[in-house]
DNA sequence: TATCGGTGGTGCGAAATCGATCCGGCTAGA
DNA sequence: TCTAGCCGGATCGATTTCGCACCACCGATA
């Protein structure tokens, strides 16, 4: 008989790629991860991975286990998740994901008050920039932001929000040279994994074409007010702060619409009920700052 | 994260209804289940069973847990059986399971010239009395005797043997002294856990209403054999036993069919087919012996 | 009533597992 | 060509887990 925890570990290194990865996943050292990798070959008589210099890779034989690794996985999850559903209490653990601008420029006061609230809930508040699957139970609600509502995960359940108008900024210092007819060249700023962006069009100020690639979001805004060039930003960052302002000729286009996901089991708990309704009635009250209508066109 | 090992634990115990009933199915000590189970519910964060003096018994969670534990075995079975399956290497296990008699009185010859003739292939014969379920890949081949064909499961693959009648058998000095006109009470002998024969119809010779259990096949036979009453036993066992005799006016009757029964995945390999292939020529060299033909009536 | 076979629970020493660390190989980029 | 950063693998001591023995309890039975 195997070991099923094995193959959790299976799992966790056919995705990472690499035994060193899936430890780091798994939070376990490196050789444990080989050794029961070992284990589980050696149990089912098969090879799972290749060894390959750059890792590890799925053999065959391996790609057709992954599918039922992937069954127990599921199965595993919707276990968890069940006896989490029935827990009423308004103690124990509460895991909230959301984009990483809503969590450090507008929510995290609140997000404190709730905490304060509930001192009982213990809070995870994932916010890297991945999105979290709510149906692998990494996470108990998402507050996402979403383009097209067809685009909304049809097993979660949502609660919709207020909308989020987007605009583009550039550094206040960097518009009055332009406007004093500076020519240094003005580049768009894009987050790096996030690609070139399609809503790049342009308004009355030109840019280069070759853009500027900034990690995060935080390193995106910093590069924004040193004056590399412009970038797109939610409204409600870009008018909060002062050393950014909108370019001129850009209208603050329609970037979404907030929504407050949460999945079937873990939906009736206590503390998810909690946290959606308190976040629902703080984020109703933002709504005239998420639309940007907070100042006045520059 | 739970450790997906325990949820095996989990499941034994439910269907042991013990947590010492499931350390012996499971192969290890039962402080370790306790311990395994205490874990799962403190990382689940709820009560998975009721302690009772009689045992443990599922809580309502527990219950609701169950379904997707079961989820998870599904799983597993399968992707052992997948590799199993896609494995067409002579070496490696081959689990075969058949009834006792048929084991220690008939094939355990021909199952040691297949071992001797595949010294590469590890051979586990599982011949307790209690039917392996092929489907959860508890064994690879099955040695049965069906009396219905209908009874066969519709999942398996079936090779139909040839037929096995049986008799109803006595010690010769017990028939002697009987035909002497000793009057001593003749018992039924019949294995424990099979309950008062169905087929108990008596022929010339009278027995006692009383049976004697017997807690397996080989007591049984002893019993016979000691003149404790007369029993039923496939003909080519009480016909190869100088000891013992048909009992008159008794015919034999139709026992059932044998059948060698493979699971679809695994019957691909080469170790199920050589396996299956070997032993359906020596089963048809038995006909004759199976169908009670190799002595004449005493 | 005494006993026996079943249950769960506990403490301790042995055994297996894990984590830290070091090593060699490979690759990309300076 | 060298170096930095990956990778897997091996080793060894610390840690965890396990099996064993033992206990208390309960119910049936002699």
């Amino acid at each position: 008989m195997i070991d099923w925890d094995d193959v959790r570990y299976f799992l966790a290194v056919a995705r990472g790629g690499s035994v060193r990865a899936a430890a780091e996943r798994l939070g376990v050292n490196h050789s444990t991860v080989l050794r029961r990798i070992a284990q589980l070959e050696e149990r089912l008589g098969a090879q799972m991975f290749e060894r390959l210099p750059s890792g590890y890779r799925l053999t065959s034989a391996g790609e057709e286990v992954l599918e039922f690794a992937e069954q127990m996985e599921a199965s595993s999850h919707l276990l968890e998740t069940r006896v989490f559903g029935r827990d009423q209490s308004a103690r124990g653990l509460l895991r909230v994901t959301l984009p990483p601008f809503l969590a450090t420029h507008l929510l995290m006061p609140d997000l404190a008050d709730f905490a304060r609230l509930h001192p009982d809930i213990e809070m995870e508040i994932q916010s890297s920039g991945e999105v979290a699957n709510l149906t692998n139970r990494e996470a108990d609600v998402a507050i996402r932001i979403v383009a097209d509502r067809k685009n909304l995960p049809l097993n979660l359940y949502g609660v919709k929000g207020p909308e989020l108008f987007s605009g583009v900024y550039i550094s206040r210092e960097r518009l009055a040279a332009w406007r004093a007819g500076a020519t240094d060249p003005i580049r768009w700023i894009v987050i790096d994994n996030h690609g070139i962006p399609v809503w790049a069009r342009e308004g009355e100020v030109h840019t280069t074409g070759v853009p500027f690639r900034t990690p995060d979001a935080e390193t995106q805004i910093a590069a924004a007010q040193q004056g590399i060039g412009m970038t797109k930003l939610p409204c409600f960052v870009g008018d909060a702060d002062p050393l950014l302002a909108r370019v001129p000729g850009t209208d603050p286009p329609m970037h979404g619409t907030l929504w407050l996901l949460t999945q079937g089991e873990t939906r009736k708990t206590k503390r998810v009920r909690l946290f959606t309704e308190f976040v629902s009635r703080r984020l109703a009250a933002y709504a005239p700052l998420l639309a940007g209508l907070s100042v006045s066109r520059d």
